[in-house]
DNA sequence: TCAAAAGTGTTATCGCTACACCCATGG
DNA sequence: CCATGGGTGTAGCGATAACACTTTTGA
């Protein structure tokens, strides 16, 4: 049997940022018909001689102006009939970065950030890509040190635990939650303190992830379990 | 930017079994040149009107004769270069079946059985899919029952307890992982006997996969640690 | 009665959960 | 001196890990 080269790749990309309170991800508008200006992921074609991942850093460059960024395969998602022209094949990715260094940049037209939960109606199948990529990430953080890619370098331990209880979508006792945090030893105590509010009338301790300690860690697979 | 619909689409499935000891898993051989002969996972074409998981089912109904079968997808193989006759993406997927009813089978020209850990070199990337696949395994088997879906309707607790040690490749004390199977409660005690192997002095128990209790069970999510 | 595999309990330790007050500071 | 948010400790409980002998039965 002949191969038949007859399938068209594409990849989306969920992009996560953590503004100190909720998740924030970015959705995009389709730029050309059908459906133009819809709401949909950053997506982009993938020509034959193109590596996936690499379309969709690229992609985060063009829209982010950011290179380095954390990008994981989601899954590939292949209905036969998820876009209406013909058989598109969308391998997706999902994305971490940190809200500091995007919150200022001027989008391209079309182009918003939406909170976790507040994300619109997207055209195909965008929405269970995001919807998986929401579960991915509740699921990776548990295993994962990847919270620290959401965060500045130095962050208070308000900033952490905001941060996982918005993954997880639950709350988490405090001080719970620090002791187990403070048993994995991934926390480095800077010594430093900031006031995280202007205002705030008592100062934040800062701390730093430590890399090595997780390296260590990860050779026998770690749990948190919240 | 026009569509363009200029590359193929594969799946390959990674076969589990278990046969009381190892677990076991299917190899075959390419029938067309290039490398004709050369070791590969069960692999199909995918045509453009064609949903990849339809095509995945039927290729283990011709090659084995069943249909019914546990699968699950796997992950997205897309880089540029994984075949050298263009891009192929292939979109794997693993299935589990019962040993039982698979031994027997007559397997067509290429065709055979391996145990894990005994698996060939593989044509293109199919090794790295073959590690994947196990690795999942690996990881659903602590959150998912599907250990059962590797085991005849009844088993006695022995079989349970050496799939478990295949699947994650370790030994398991025999009265912890019995007291913590036994309180998961996904167990029914069928209160008959057979000899687990002719000559055995003394009749093992059978046990059955209690369905409605897991269905309970997976609204909260489970955790098993071994 | 012996050989072989099946099956069974206890203890010490650890991690989880739930829960409420003190501390430092700026206004 | 008080209002605000940061930071801390304990007790009970359930799960885990380590460990060795008794039971059943056919030969």
């Amino acid at each position: 049997m002949a191969i038949k080269f007859d399938a068209a790749l594409g990849t989306s990309v969920v992009v996560f940022a953590f503004d100190g309170e909720n998740l924030i991800s970015l959705v995009g508008a389709k730029s050309e018909e059908p459906y133009r200006g819809a709401p949909m992921l950053p997506t982009n074609w993938v020509k034959a001689n193109e590596s996936v991942e690499d379309v969709a850093k690229r992609m985060m460059t063009r829209v982010l102006g950011m290179d380095q960024i954390y990008l994981e395969q989601l899954n590939a998602f292949a209905r036969v009939y998820r876009n209406p022209m013909g058989r598109v094949v969308n391998i997706a990715y999902y994305a971490l970065l940190n809200w500091d260094e995007v919150k200022n940049i001027k989008l391209q037209e079309g182009y918003r950030w939406v909170r976790n939960g507040e994300e619109p109606e997207m055209i195909f199948d965008h929405n269970e890509i995001y919807e998986m990529a929401t579960e991915r990430l509740k699921r990776r953080v548990k295993r994962r040190p990847i919270g620290f890619v959401l965060l500045p370098q130095r962050f208070t331990f308000n900033n952490i635990h905001a941060l996982y209880q918005a993954c997880l979508g639950k709350e988490l006792d405090k001080r719970n939650f620090r002791k187990k945090f403070m048993r994995s030893e991934l926390l480095i105590d800077t010594e430093e303190t900031i006031f995280e509010a202007p205002g705030n009338k008592k100062p934040s301790r800062l701390y730093e992830f430590n890399q090595q300690k997780y390296e260590k860690l990860t050779l026998k697979g770690y749990d948190f379990k919240f």
